[in-house]
DNA sequence: AAATCTTTGATAATTTATTGACAAACAGCG
DNA sequence: CGCTGTTTGTCAATAAATTATCAAAGATTT
Protein backbone atom coordinates (compact mmCIF):
# COMPACT_ATOMS: atom_id res chain seq x y z
CA UNK A 1 0.00 0.00 0.00
CA UNK A 2 2.50 2.77 -1.46
CA UNK A 3 1.71 6.19 0.88
CA UNK A 4 2.88 9.02 -0.61
CA UNK A 5 4.60 11.57 1.37
CA UNK A 6 5.92 14.44 -1.35
CA UNK A 7 6.15 17.08 1.05
CA UNK A 8 9.19 18.36 1.31
CA UNK A 9 11.74 16.45 -0.85
CA UNK A 10 15.42 17.47 -0.58
CA UNK A 11 16.78 18.27 -3.31
CA UNK A 12 19.71 15.71 -2.66
CA UNK A 13 17.30 12.83 -3.58
CA UNK A 14 15.87 14.94 -5.97
CA UNK A 15 19.27 15.11 -8.24
CA UNK A 16 19.79 11.30 -7.60
CA UNK A 17 16.21 10.45 -9.11
CA UNK A 18 17.11 10.79 -12.70
CA UNK A 19 19.82 8.26 -12.48
CA UNK A 20 17.55 6.02 -10.92
CA UNK A 21 15.51 6.44 -14.05
CA UNK A 22 18.45 5.82 -16.02
CA UNK A 23 19.93 2.89 -14.38
CA UNK A 24 16.69 0.80 -13.72
CA UNK A 25 15.69 1.78 -17.31
CA UNK A 26 18.99 0.09 -18.66
CA UNK A 27 18.15 -3.00 -16.89
CA UNK A 28 14.70 -3.15 -18.27
CA UNK A 29 15.86 -2.73 -21.47
CA UNK A 30 18.27 -6.06 -20.63
CA UNK A 31 15.24 -7.78 -19.87
CA UNK A 32 16.04 -7.93 -15.74
CA UNK A 33 12.55 -7.46 -14.41
CA UNK A 34 13.07 -7.73 -10.75
CA UNK A 35 15.82 -6.16 -8.32
CA UNK A 36 16.81 -5.69 -4.63
CA UNK A 37 18.09 -2.93 -3.13
CA UNK A 38 21.39 -4.80 -2.86
CA UNK A 39 21.55 -5.52 -6.03
CA UNK A 40 21.04 -1.61 -7.20
CA UNK A 41 23.35 -0.24 -5.09
CA UNK A 42 26.19 -2.33 -6.15
CA UNK A 43 25.40 -1.56 -9.67
CA UNK A 44 25.41 1.81 -9.03
CA UNK A 45 27.92 2.60 -6.28
CA UNK A 46 25.52 3.60 -3.80
CA UNK A 47 24.14 2.41 -0.30
CA UNK A 48 21.16 -0.34 -0.39
CA UNK A 49 20.46 2.12 2.04
CA UNK A 50 20.18 4.78 0.71
CA UNK A 51 18.22 3.68 -1.99
CA UNK A 52 15.37 2.16 -0.04
CA UNK A 53 15.20 5.48 2.07
CA UNK A 54 15.03 7.65 -1.32
CA UNK A 55 12.06 5.30 -3.01
CA UNK A 56 10.77 5.73 0.40
CA UNK A 57 10.58 9.80 0.16
CA UNK A 58 7.65 8.81 -2.71
CA UNK A 59 6.36 5.59 -1.31
CA UNK A 60 6.79 1.92 -0.99
CA UNK A 61 7.49 0.57 -4.36
CA UNK A 62 9.11 -2.06 -3.81
CA UNK A 63 7.95 -5.60 -1.57
CA UNK A 64 9.25 -7.79 1.47
CA UNK A 65 11.22 -10.65 0.34
CA UNK A 66 10.83 -10.04 -3.41
CA UNK A 67 12.66 -6.75 -4.29
CA UNK A 68 11.44 -4.15 -6.74
CA UNK A 69 9.77 -4.92 -9.96
CA UNK A 70 11.68 -2.83 -12.37
CA UNK A 71 9.61 -1.98 -14.79
CA UNK A 72 6.85 -0.71 -12.60
CA UNK A 73 9.44 0.83 -10.36
CA UNK A 74 11.16 2.71 -13.63
CA UNK A 75 7.37 4.17 -14.52
CA UNK A 76 7.28 5.15 -11.17
CA UNK A 77 10.03 7.08 -11.23
CA UNK A 78 9.08 8.64 -14.34
CA UNK A 79 5.92 9.72 -13.30
CA UNK A 80 7.62 11.58 -10.34
CA UNK A 81 9.82 13.35 -12.60
CA UNK A 82 6.87 14.04 -15.56
CA UNK A 83 8.60 12.39 -18.49
CA UNK A 84 5.43 11.75 -19.67
CA UNK A 85 4.37 14.68 -19.37
CA UNK A 86 6.08 16.64 -23.20
CA UNK A 87 6.47 19.86 -21.98
CA UNK A 88 7.12 22.81 -24.62
CA UNK A 89 10.13 23.65 -25.22
CA UNK A 90 12.03 26.46 -26.93
CA UNK A 91 14.83 27.27 -27.96
CA UNK A 92 17.06 30.51 -28.02
CA UNK A 93 19.93 30.66 -29.73
CA UNK A 94 21.02 28.88 -32.73
CA UNK A 95 24.52 28.89 -32.26
CA UNK A 96 27.05 25.66 -32.20
CA UNK A 97 25.60 24.98 -28.89
CA UNK A 98 21.48 25.33 -29.19
CA UNK A 99 22.05 23.52 -32.77
CA UNK A 100 23.39 21.13 -30.77
CA UNK A 101 21.34 20.58 -28.26
CA UNK A 102 18.22 20.87 -30.98
CA UNK A 103 19.54 17.60 -32.48
CA UNK A 104 21.32 16.09 -29.96
CA UNK A 105 19.03 15.48 -27.04
CA UNK A 106 16.52 13.07 -27.59
CA UNK A 107 13.64 15.79 -25.83
CA UNK A 108 10.92 13.35 -25.25
CA UNK A 109 12.91 11.15 -23.30
CA UNK A 110 13.14 14.00 -20.67
CA UNK A 111 9.47 14.75 -20.61
CA UNK A 112 10.03 17.98 -22.98
CA UNK A 113 8.95 18.46 -26.39
CA UNK A 114 10.74 21.02 -28.68
CA UNK A 115 8.35 23.14 -30.53
CA UNK A 116 10.16 25.76 -31.45
CA UNK A 117 13.82 27.83 -31.82
CA UNK A 118 14.22 31.56 -32.45
CA UNK A 119 17.70 32.98 -33.14
CA UNK A 120 18.32 37.13 -32.66
CA UNK A 121 19.60 36.35 -35.97
CA UNK A 122 18.04 37.70 -39.37
CA UNK A 123 19.64 35.72 -41.55
CA UNK A 124 19.17 32.29 -39.71
CA UNK A 125 15.68 33.21 -40.59
CA UNK A 126 13.91 29.53 -41.95
CA UNK A 127 16.96 27.54 -41.71
CA UNK A 128 16.00 24.31 -40.45
CA UNK A 129 17.13 22.35 -37.51
CA UNK A 130 16.13 19.54 -36.35
CA UNK A 131 13.08 19.17 -38.01
CA UNK A 132 12.06 23.30 -37.07
CA UNK A 133 12.38 26.17 -38.77
CA UNK A 134 14.45 28.85 -36.91
CA UNK A 135 12.11 31.77 -36.44
CA UNK A 136 13.33 35.93 -35.77
CA UNK A 137 12.62 37.03 -32.49
CA UNK A 138 9.93 39.32 -34.11
CA UNK A 139 7.59 36.32 -34.05
CA UNK A 140 7.81 35.48 -30.13
CA UNK A 141 4.65 37.09 -29.36
CA UNK A 142 2.61 35.39 -31.69
CA UNK A 143 4.39 32.27 -31.11
CA UNK A 144 3.14 32.31 -27.63
CA UNK A 145 0.20 33.64 -27.96
CA UNK A 146 -0.49 30.50 -30.04
CA UNK A 147 1.75 27.54 -28.13
CA UNK A 148 2.26 28.90 -25.06
CA UNK A 149 5.34 26.77 -23.98
CA UNK A 150 6.34 26.19 -20.77
CA UNK A 151 10.31 25.82 -20.59
CA UNK A 152 12.64 28.11 -22.47
CA UNK A 153 16.29 26.55 -23.21
CA UNK A 154 18.86 29.46 -23.19
CA UNK A 155 21.53 28.97 -25.80
CA UNK A 156 22.58 32.59 -26.19
CA UNK A 157 25.08 35.21 -24.76
CA UNK A 158 25.30 36.33 -21.35
CA UNK A 159 24.82 40.04 -22.06
CA UNK A 160 21.35 39.44 -23.16
CA UNK A 161 19.79 36.16 -20.90
CA UNK A 162 18.66 38.18 -18.41
CA UNK A 163 16.25 40.45 -20.41
CA UNK A 164 15.08 37.47 -22.50
CA UNK A 165 14.50 35.50 -19.47
CA UNK A 166 12.04 38.32 -18.05
CA UNK A 167 10.14 38.66 -21.40
CA UNK A 168 9.43 35.66 -21.05
CA UNK A 169 8.10 34.90 -17.97
CA UNK A 170 5.87 37.97 -18.94
CA UNK A 171 4.98 35.61 -21.96
CA UNK A 172 4.20 32.89 -19.25
CA UNK A 173 7.50 30.65 -19.21
CA UNK A 174 7.08 28.51 -16.65
CA UNK A 175 11.35 27.06 -16.21
CA UNK A 176 14.16 28.06 -17.93
CA UNK A 177 17.17 25.20 -19.06
CA UNK A 178 19.91 28.13 -19.03
CA UNK A 179 23.16 27.43 -20.83
CA UNK A 180 23.84 31.40 -20.81
CA UNK A 181 26.93 31.24 -18.45
CA UNK A 182 24.94 33.30 -16.08
CA UNK A 183 23.03 32.56 -13.52
CA UNK A 184 19.83 33.99 -14.15
CA UNK A 185 18.02 35.55 -11.15
CA UNK A 186 14.44 35.26 -11.07
CA UNK A 187 12.39 36.79 -8.26
CA UNK A 188 9.09 34.82 -8.84
CA UNK A 189 8.84 31.96 -6.93
CA UNK A 190 7.19 29.26 -9.34
CA UNK A 191 9.63 30.05 -12.11
CA UNK A 192 12.30 26.98 -12.45
CA UNK A 193 15.60 27.76 -13.20
CA UNK A 194 18.50 25.42 -14.00
CA UNK A 195 21.75 26.92 -14.71
CA UNK A 196 24.18 24.44 -16.66
CA UNK A 197 27.55 25.75 -16.50
CA UNK A 198 29.87 23.04 -18.41
CA UNK A 199 32.83 25.27 -18.01
CA UNK A 200 32.12 24.46 -14.15
CA UNK A 201 32.30 20.61 -14.64
CA UNK A 202 35.61 21.22 -16.56
CA UNK A 203 37.00 23.11 -14.20
CA UNK A 204 36.39 20.35 -11.38
CA UNK A 205 38.49 18.03 -13.64
CA UNK A 206 40.95 20.41 -13.49
CA UNK A 207 40.94 20.53 -9.81
CA UNK A 208 41.08 17.09 -9.98
CA UNK A 209 44.32 16.79 -12.40
CA UNK A 210 45.99 19.41 -10.32
CA UNK A 211 45.64 18.51 -6.67
CA UNK A 212 44.68 14.98 -6.46
CA UNK A 213 46.76 12.69 -8.59
CA UNK A 214 50.38 13.44 -6.98
CA UNK A 215 49.67 15.10 -3.48
CA UNK A 216 47.11 12.47 -2.89
CA UNK A 217 50.29 10.51 -0.85
CA UNK B 1 49.88 34.69 6.36
CA UNK B 2 47.98 32.32 4.74
CA UNK B 3 47.99 28.86 5.92
CA UNK B 4 47.39 25.79 3.32
CA UNK B 5 45.42 22.79 4.16
CA UNK B 6 44.60 20.88 1.70
CA UNK B 7 44.33 17.98 3.18
CA UNK B 8 40.44 16.02 2.44
CA UNK B 9 38.63 18.98 0.78
CA UNK B 10 35.04 18.23 0.72
CA UNK B 11 33.64 17.46 -2.56
CA UNK B 12 30.75 20.11 -1.66
CA UNK B 13 33.73 22.89 -1.11
CA UNK B 14 35.15 21.73 -4.66
CA UNK B 15 32.11 21.92 -6.43
CA UNK B 16 31.35 25.69 -5.16
CA UNK B 17 34.76 26.59 -6.45
CA UNK B 18 33.78 27.21 -10.24
CA UNK B 19 30.93 29.35 -8.81
CA UNK B 20 33.22 32.07 -6.86
CA UNK B 21 35.83 31.58 -9.83
CA UNK B 22 33.23 33.10 -12.21
CA UNK B 23 31.51 35.42 -9.68
CA UNK B 24 34.50 37.19 -8.74
CA UNK B 25 36.37 37.07 -11.96
CA UNK B 26 32.94 38.67 -13.21
CA UNK B 27 33.48 41.69 -10.18
CA UNK B 28 37.26 42.05 -11.23
CA UNK B 29 35.88 42.62 -14.57
CA UNK B 30 33.70 45.32 -13.11
CA UNK B 31 36.75 46.89 -11.34
CA UNK B 32 35.87 46.35 -7.88
CA UNK B 33 38.44 45.42 -6.20
CA UNK B 34 37.61 44.52 -2.54
CA UNK B 35 34.61 42.98 -0.91
CA UNK B 36 33.72 40.91 2.14
CA UNK B 37 32.34 37.87 2.73
CA UNK B 38 28.79 39.47 3.15
CA UNK B 39 28.84 41.61 0.16
CA UNK B 40 29.69 38.50 -1.92
CA UNK B 41 27.36 36.14 0.06
CA UNK B 42 24.28 38.80 -0.95
CA UNK B 43 25.24 38.98 -4.90
CA UNK B 44 25.84 35.07 -4.62
CA UNK B 45 23.24 34.31 -2.42
CA UNK B 46 25.09 32.03 -0.53
CA UNK B 47 25.98 32.56 3.38
CA UNK B 48 28.78 34.77 4.52
CA UNK B 49 29.87 31.60 6.97
CA UNK B 50 30.03 29.37 4.01
CA UNK B 51 32.44 31.58 1.60
CA UNK B 52 34.73 32.51 4.40
CA UNK B 53 34.31 28.63 5.78
CA UNK B 54 35.25 27.55 1.55
CA UNK B 55 37.77 29.86 1.45
CA UNK B 56 39.56 28.59 4.44
CA UNK B 57 39.76 25.34 3.39
CA UNK B 58 42.88 26.79 1.23
CA UNK B 59 44.27 29.31 3.18
CA UNK B 60 43.40 32.72 4.77
CA UNK B 61 43.12 34.81 1.61
CA UNK B 62 41.40 38.07 3.53
CA UNK B 63 42.11 40.55 5.96
CA UNK B 64 40.12 41.27 9.10
CA UNK B 65 38.87 44.71 9.26
CA UNK B 66 39.16 44.77 5.22
CA UNK B 67 37.35 42.02 3.41
CA UNK B 68 39.24 40.28 0.03
CA UNK B 69 41.52 41.77 -2.53
CA UNK B 70 39.60 40.56 -5.32
CA UNK B 71 41.81 40.19 -8.02
CA UNK B 72 44.13 38.25 -5.53
CA UNK B 73 41.50 36.26 -4.55
CA UNK B 74 40.10 35.11 -7.87
CA UNK B 75 43.98 34.35 -9.32
CA UNK B 76 44.80 32.10 -5.56
CA UNK B 77 41.15 30.02 -7.38
CA UNK B 78 42.30 30.08 -10.03
CA UNK B 79 45.48 28.86 -9.16
CA UNK B 80 43.55 25.87 -6.85
CA UNK B 81 41.17 25.10 -9.71
CA UNK B 82 44.94 24.47 -12.10
CA UNK B 83 43.15 26.84 -14.53
CA UNK B 84 46.44 28.00 -15.73
CA UNK B 85 47.71 24.95 -16.62
CA UNK B 86 46.41 24.42 -19.89
CA UNK B 87 46.25 20.47 -19.65
CA UNK B 88 46.38 18.94 -23.22
CA UNK B 89 42.63 17.85 -24.05
CA UNK B 90 41.47 15.70 -27.11
CA UNK B 91 37.69 15.07 -28.07
CA UNK B 92 36.41 12.26 -29.35
CA UNK B 93 33.24 12.23 -31.34
CA UNK B 94 32.80 14.98 -34.23
CA UNK B 95 29.34 14.71 -34.25
CA UNK B 96 26.43 17.27 -32.67
CA UNK B 97 27.55 17.77 -29.61
CA UNK B 98 31.21 17.55 -30.11
CA UNK B 99 31.88 19.90 -32.63
CA UNK B 100 29.65 22.09 -30.58
CA UNK B 101 32.00 21.91 -27.59
CA UNK B 102 34.97 22.01 -29.61
CA UNK B 103 33.76 25.49 -31.05
CA UNK B 104 31.60 26.96 -27.91
CA UNK B 105 34.05 26.17 -24.90
CA UNK B 106 36.56 28.91 -24.13
CA UNK B 107 39.21 25.56 -23.03
CA UNK B 108 41.57 28.16 -22.16
CA UNK B 109 39.61 30.01 -19.88
CA UNK B 110 38.92 26.58 -18.06
CA UNK B 111 42.74 25.31 -17.73
CA UNK B 112 42.37 23.24 -20.76
CA UNK B 113 43.99 23.38 -24.45
CA UNK B 114 42.18 21.35 -27.34
CA UNK B 115 45.12 19.90 -29.58
CA UNK B 116 43.19 17.09 -31.31
CA UNK B 117 39.67 15.75 -32.47
CA UNK B 118 39.39 12.53 -33.58
CA UNK B 119 36.77 10.77 -34.98
CA UNK B 120 35.73 6.73 -36.47
CA UNK B 121 33.68 8.09 -38.93
CA UNK B 122 36.43 7.91 -42.05
CA UNK B 123 34.34 10.06 -43.81
CA UNK B 124 34.80 12.90 -41.56
CA UNK B 125 38.74 13.04 -41.43
CA UNK B 126 40.72 15.96 -42.33
CA UNK B 127 37.20 18.10 -41.96
CA UNK B 128 38.01 21.18 -39.72
CA UNK B 129 36.68 22.03 -36.41
CA UNK B 130 37.74 24.64 -34.13
CA UNK B 131 40.97 25.08 -36.59
CA UNK B 132 41.59 21.45 -35.60
CA UNK B 133 41.39 18.62 -38.28
CA UNK B 134 39.68 15.78 -38.03
CA UNK B 135 41.46 12.53 -36.97
CA UNK B 136 40.64 9.26 -37.67
CA UNK B 137 41.06 6.46 -34.57
CA UNK B 138 43.83 5.21 -36.78
CA UNK B 139 45.87 7.48 -35.80
CA UNK B 140 45.26 7.66 -32.26
CA UNK B 141 48.79 5.65 -30.60
CA UNK B 142 50.95 7.52 -32.84
CA UNK B 143 49.33 11.11 -32.06
CA UNK B 144 49.37 10.11 -27.79
CA UNK B 145 52.51 9.20 -28.56
CA UNK B 146 54.00 12.36 -29.42
CA UNK B 147 51.40 14.57 -27.95
CA UNK B 148 50.45 13.04 -24.43
CA UNK B 149 47.09 14.47 -23.83
CA UNK B 150 45.78 14.75 -20.16
CA UNK B 151 42.36 14.95 -20.55
CA UNK B 152 39.88 13.25 -22.95
CA UNK B 153 36.32 14.34 -23.41
CA UNK B 154 34.45 11.83 -24.96
CA UNK B 155 31.06 12.89 -27.36
CA UNK B 156 30.53 9.41 -28.54
CA UNK B 157 27.63 6.50 -28.18
CA UNK B 158 27.65 4.94 -24.37
CA UNK B 159 28.44 1.79 -26.19
CA UNK B 160 31.62 2.56 -27.40
CA UNK B 161 32.45 5.02 -24.44
CA UNK B 162 33.90 2.07 -21.99
CA UNK B 163 36.03 0.34 -24.06
CA UNK B 164 37.44 3.36 -25.68
CA UNK B 165 37.54 4.82 -22.22
CA UNK B 166 39.73 1.76 -21.02
CA UNK B 167 42.50 1.85 -24.41
CA UNK B 168 42.88 5.71 -23.61
CA UNK B 169 43.87 4.78 -20.17
CA UNK B 170 46.58 2.59 -21.35
CA UNK B 171 47.59 4.89 -23.61
CA UNK B 172 47.88 7.35 -20.36
CA UNK B 173 44.77 9.55 -20.19
CA UNK B 174 44.40 10.97 -16.84
CA UNK B 175 40.81 12.48 -16.91
CA UNK B 176 37.74 11.85 -18.72
CA UNK B 177 35.54 14.59 -19.39
CA UNK B 178 31.98 12.31 -20.49
CA UNK B 179 29.01 12.97 -22.37
CA UNK B 180 28.33 9.63 -23.85
CA UNK B 181 25.03 9.16 -21.50
CA UNK B 182 27.13 6.23 -19.87
CA UNK B 183 28.44 6.06 -16.31
CA UNK B 184 32.15 5.58 -16.80
CA UNK B 185 33.74 2.34 -15.13
CA UNK B 186 36.80 2.89 -13.62
CA UNK B 187 39.09 1.29 -11.27
CA UNK B 188 42.23 2.85 -11.72
CA UNK B 189 42.07 4.84 -8.88
CA UNK B 190 43.91 8.66 -10.10
CA UNK B 191 41.82 8.42 -13.28
CA UNK B 192 39.51 11.56 -12.86
CA UNK B 193 36.05 11.45 -13.96
CA UNK B 194 33.20 14.28 -14.46
CA UNK B 195 30.17 12.30 -16.15
CA UNK B 196 27.79 14.50 -17.88
CA UNK B 197 24.35 13.89 -18.16
CA UNK B 198 22.29 16.87 -19.92
CA UNK B 199 19.11 14.43 -19.26
CA UNK B 200 19.40 14.05 -16.02
CA UNK B 201 19.47 17.97 -15.65
CA UNK B 202 16.43 18.57 -18.23
CA UNK B 203 14.43 15.83 -15.82
CA UNK B 204 15.12 17.81 -13.03
CA UNK B 205 13.64 20.81 -14.91
CA UNK B 206 10.52 18.66 -15.71
CA UNK B 207 10.28 17.23 -11.84
CA UNK B 208 10.36 20.80 -10.62
CA UNK B 209 7.30 21.78 -13.01
CA UNK B 210 5.60 18.66 -12.50
CA UNK B 211 5.57 18.69 -8.63
CA UNK B 212 6.48 22.39 -7.14
CA UNK B 213 4.32 24.91 -9.16
CA UNK B 214 0.92 24.00 -8.30
CA UNK B 215 1.37 21.79 -5.15
CA UNK B 216 3.40 23.65 -2.95
CA UNK B 217 0.56 25.47 -1.74
C1' DA C 1 48.20 57.32 18.25
C1' DA C 2 44.11 56.03 20.55
C1' DA C 3 39.41 54.82 19.78
C1' DT C 4 36.02 52.85 16.94
C1' DC C 5 34.36 50.07 13.48
C1' DT C 6 34.68 46.27 10.34
C1' DT C 7 35.61 41.75 9.12
C1' DT C 8 38.07 37.72 9.27
C1' DG C 9 39.31 32.87 10.91
C1' DA C 10 38.10 29.58 14.06
C1' DT C 11 35.09 27.02 16.83
C1' DA C 12 30.66 25.61 18.39
C1' DA C 13 25.82 24.70 17.43
C1' DT C 14 22.61 23.24 14.40
C1' DT C 15 20.74 21.19 10.59
C1' DT C 16 20.82 17.94 6.95
C1' DA C 17 22.29 13.74 4.78
C1' DT C 18 23.85 9.12 4.95
C1' DT C 19 24.33 4.76 6.91
C1' DG C 20 23.11 0.98 10.07
C1' DA C 21 19.87 -2.03 12.37
C1' DC C 22 15.87 -4.67 12.82
C1' DA C 23 10.90 -5.97 13.12
C1' DA C 24 7.31 -7.04 9.97
C1' DA C 25 6.01 -8.68 5.42
C1' DC C 26 6.22 -11.54 1.94
C1' DA C 27 8.28 -15.02 -1.51
C1' DG C 28 9.68 -19.54 -2.28
C1' DC C 29 10.08 -24.18 -1.04
C1' DG C 30 9.02 -28.61 0.67
C1' DC D 1 0.11 -24.78 4.67
C1' DG D 2 3.70 -23.93 7.67
C1' DC D 3 8.71 -23.10 7.64
C1' DT D 4 12.85 -20.70 6.02
C1' DG D 5 15.16 -17.15 3.84
C1' DT D 6 15.04 -12.68 1.82
C1' DT D 7 14.13 -7.90 1.59
C1' DT D 8 11.57 -4.03 2.53
C1' DG D 9 10.16 0.22 5.27
C1' DT D 10 11.12 2.59 9.28
C1' DC D 11 13.56 4.33 12.89
C1' DA D 12 17.88 5.16 15.27
C1' DA D 13 22.79 6.33 14.99
C1' DT D 14 26.39 8.39 12.73
C1' DA D 15 28.59 11.47 9.70
C1' DA D 16 28.69 15.57 6.99
C1' DA D 17 27.46 20.10 5.77
C1' DT D 18 25.79 24.50 6.95
C1' DT D 19 25.07 28.28 9.84
C1' DA D 20 25.85 31.14 14.04
C1' DT D 21 28.92 33.13 17.26
C1' DC D 22 32.78 35.63 18.85
C1' DA D 23 37.58 36.88 20.03
C1' DA D 24 41.44 38.80 17.63
C1' DA D 25 43.30 41.46 13.76
C1' DG D 26 43.63 45.18 11.41
C1' DA D 27 41.48 49.13 8.81
C1' DT D 28 39.70 53.66 9.30
C1' DT D 29 38.76 57.87 11.59
C1' DT D 30 39.66 61.68 14.42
Amino acid sequence: MPKAKKTGISTSVIKRLPRYYRFIGELVKQGIVRSSSGDLAAKMSLTASQIRQDLNCFGGFGQQGYGYNLVELRDEIGKILGVDRGYKTVLFGAGNLGKAIATHMNFSEYGCDLVGIFDSDLRKENEKVADLSIMSIGRLEEFFEAVHPEIAILCIPKSSAQGLADKLISLGIKAFWNFSHYDLKVTHKDIIVENVHLGDSLMTLSYGLTNCSDEEE
